[in-house]
DNA sequence: GTACGTGCAAAATGTTTGCATCATT
DNA sequence: AATGATGCAAACATTTTGCACGTAC
């Protein structure tokens, strides 16, 4: 496999360095979406010496690349997360404790089908913007343990 | 409409000083997605001596309430930008430079109507996850200049 | 009158950057 | 050999917090 990383790296433009391979493995084997400093901790046990900074600026590339993407947002801590760029998913995210998780594979799987690509299509068109990814967030809460006062509408 | 802010404030448990009047106000009225920073230019003209601290307090409040979001993340210079809890649209996120704009209205009503709401239900009960909003965002870029060398898929 | 919101400034993050050194190509 | 990545620490920006005072309820 790293092997592929290698190949995969080059392809986009990215030297293969051990920090990048080990900051890459974790990205994707990690089971949530990981802060920045999460892979960090995730990482420095194998790759000796790494520098949180390499962590960011390695992350950076991989955005850039087109590997990975920011979650950020998510209203918790205040830290960005991060998610490797596998097949779209659908991700859960909880207003009150900015905690994100995915849906369920095959209902999230089910949602993105419902949406009709020639819809996306045309406002490519239209807009002159490229969509390389679809991210649905639900945006809610996990636990509604009181309604307090909330009609929502 | 300061009678109906009123209303809608205590609604959502949260008392009406001028300071979160204006600030909703601008949240709803700027035509994009302000950070807490352009809310502040945006309000301190109007209410005299109000602070930036006030500005995060009162975000903070709305997004509690339900009644704003961040969208934050959005790679750009990492400062969270919020969004006034309007009705659901869809978002063009440039993975480049951070830009967020909005979809032509039409077009992101079309896309959003598609997500069939029974399979919402379903997962809202499956996980035991309320969903208050959908956020669709698409990432990808707003000016392909070059293909480089992205065969992407 | 009381609880909550405000303003100020300081503190606490989270993220980026400059530079010398090292590794990949 | 040359370009680009790394590590370190300092710089930066953004967001949060503590406290005294003011204001909506």
């Amino acid at each position: 496999m790293a092997d592929t990383l290698q190949h995969l790296f080059s392809e986009h433009g990215l030297r293969c360095t051990k920090q990048r391979r080990a900051i890459y493995k974790a990205l994707c084997g990690h089971c949530g979406h990981p802060t920045a400093d999460e892979l960090y901790q995730a990482v420095k046990s194998r790759v000796e010496g790494i520098s949180l900074a390499t962590v960011y600026n390695t992350l950076e590339a991989l955005c850039c690349a087109g590997l990975a993407y920011k979650l950020s947002g998510c209203g918790g801590n205040g830290s960005t997360r991060y998610d490797a760029a596998g097949e779209d998913h659908l991700h859960l995210r909880c207003r009150k404790t900015g905690q994100v998780a995915d849906a369920p594979d095959d209902l999230g799987r089910r949602i993105l089908e419902h949406i009709p690509s020639e819809l996306i299509d045309e406002l490519q068109h239209r807009t002159g913007f490229t969509v390389s990814k679809i991210q649905l967030d639900l945006v809610g809460e996990f636990k509604p343990r009181k309604h307090d006062r909330e009609p929502v509408a």
